[in-house]
DNA sequence: CAGTACGTTCGGTAAATACAGAATTAAATG
DNA sequence: CATTTAATTCTGTATTTACCGAACGTACTG
């Protein structure tokens, strides 16, 4: 490979690890597994954790930990060849998972107060006292909203995104 | 007010406070985020920075700091009364907004790794080396994935939510 | 049933973060 | 124009977290 070849790969690589390490700093999880995901999104072939420390230069403990978390987030897959111990990983690049991946994140958060909104709802139903009617009301109309909005991510899942843009763009709608 | 019906409220807030926290939590965000949207979200008229001290216990100075960013995240609007210098507070319930709110983050992201991979892309098509073709594929690949996930939401917030239930559970497609 | 080649878990530490309290700024009122 | 009352910014500290390296578990291989 000629220098100027090497020069690109890594600019792209830099590129894409610091894209992927500012989305999971706004998601909430560290560097490590920005780092990670960027690098393997840049693998073409199943790579290895001896790899991974040696590109990253994170420690072997590390790299375990977060490439669990990676996978668990469906954005990271791993290979298991028979007869070598190794495992090795692979980008998830099919657009259902990836989107599933998103949208996953989505439906934790909407679920979580959703259920807290469900209970609070019955909580006050049965205490059953007028002067907390304003609170009930309140609660009630924000659980419908995120019940909608959960439904609605539901019905998501049935397509995949190129149907979903037809529909949206409204073919046979307005 | 009976305290029955305190009890009530109070395990109301209880409920809605441990949400708030664990999805403020996941989203990489402090308990004081989720703590002061928990209060907040159950807010029936504004409340003031000086009761939210008296009811979450936190300094004024993180309730500033976390209020604003509770703001800048759509989650909580700030009433300006003319003649008062206090600030007030209350929940944003309206549901567009509120949905605006959630897939704001989605769009973040989602706009972070798109930039990344157009200039990536560009830096290999400008490279011009035949033996980078293959990763210049995988990232026109998560390139067009990506700009429809963007596409989609971008089309998703033309309608509201009962719209877009109502064109997903499929009036027109099965 | 050692020996080896992996991944994972655990304990410690350096760095980052959340938060409190003090200092500061800004606006309104006498 | 001082004073009062509010929010914000800044600074220090306690807590938390990320990470490393060592110890451990586990499954092949001779």
């Amino acid at each position: 490979m000629r220098d100027h070849e090497v020069f690109a790969e890594e600019q792209v690589r830099e590129y894409m690890i610091n894209a992927c390490v500012q989305s999971a700093r706004i998601a909430g999880y560290s560097d490590a597994v920005g780092v990670l995901r960027g690098v393997i999104m840049l693998a073409l072939e199943p790579i290895s954790m001896d790899d991974l420390v040696e590109t990253t230069g994170y420690s072997k403990s590390t790299i375990s930990s977060n490439m669990n978390l990676l996978e668990t987030l469906g954005l990271v897959m791993r290979i298991v060849t028979p007869g070598d111990k190794k495992y090795r990983y692979l980008p998830v690049t099919d657009a259902d998972t990836l989107r599933r991946a998103i949208m996953n994140r989505v439906k934790v958060e909407i679920h979580l107060l959703l259920q807290a909104l469900e209970i609070s709802e019955k909580t006050l139903v049965d205490a059953n006292f007028p002067e907390l009617e304003a609170l009930q009301d309140r609660i009630v109309r924000m659980e419908t909203f995120y019940r909608k909005a959960e439904q609605a991510i539901d019905l998501m899942e049935r397509y995949d995104t190129d149907q979903l843009i037809a529909l949206l763009k409204g073919s046979c709608n307005d």
